[in-house]
DNA sequence: TGATTTTGACCTATATATAACCCATAACAC
DNA sequence: GTGTTATGGGTTATATATAGGTCAAAATCA
């Protein structure tokens, strides 16, 4: 079964989303890109693309991402190319197998006997 | 009308995901917090978290963006503070302001008359 | 100015994502 | 080892996002 949904946010992932939005308007409209011209290399519709850009926060991260990589707005600062974000990716791997696959809260031992 | 979806994405788009993905379950285990904790704490279900740590591109941004900040990954290195981020969205919507609303394509002028 | 195009805001039918289960297994603590 | 919890991988009913369309208004350009 299914709840009906309704979601909250923190100000910052609203705001983190905004700013992605903004970027993506002003880097389409400075290369002279078409609203419809964007939907279609990014496979979406026009009116997601809308939504992109109004800082809609149920968009699907991978159409926003790609409408993002299409206009060139970089998604990590550290990694605007893909040999960097690659080398981020085997780092956090790395990091991913030392760490304990699996997080255990202790016991709730039953430490009321006092 | 709805058309079957399916969407491709670059090679760059992915990657960019899966690692915000990598560094989301690698920063949820450093703090030892549960599956349900974070996905409780961010209002989704455990099923959806599974999904945003496997780096699936159909979730919503703004689950991932909640999750990411929930465990304390930072969306925009340049901006890791909600100040720093609202003065990143001023300069956006100043630099918005200045730029053409829309964006037109050349008419067609049916030059085609030699 | 007028011609052309883009955009924003709707709407609808349908495909799809979602929450909430369940279960088996893995991982951890002791 | 045992006991306990977390996780992965399913399934299902339903809420919701989506594509695709329309229309009017705004914006650009000659």
């Amino acid at each position: 079964m299914r709840k009906s949904v309704k979601r909250t946010y923190s100000r910052y992932t609203e705001e983190a989303i905004r700013l992605l939005a903004n970027l993506i308007r002003s880097a389409r409209i400075e290369q002279k890109l078409t609203a419809q011209e964007v939907a279609d290399r990014a496979g979406i519709s026009r009116s997601m693309l809308q939504r992109i850009e109004k800082a809609d926060l149920r968009c699907e991260i991978g159409a926003v991402f790609e409408v993002a990589t299409i206009v060139g707005v970089s998604l990590f600062d550290t990694s605007q190319s893909l040999t960097m974000i690659r080398k981020e990716i085997n780092r956090s791997n790395e990091k991913l197998s030392l760490l304990p696959k699996t997080v255990h809260k202790a016991h709730k031992v039953v430490d009321d006997d006092f």
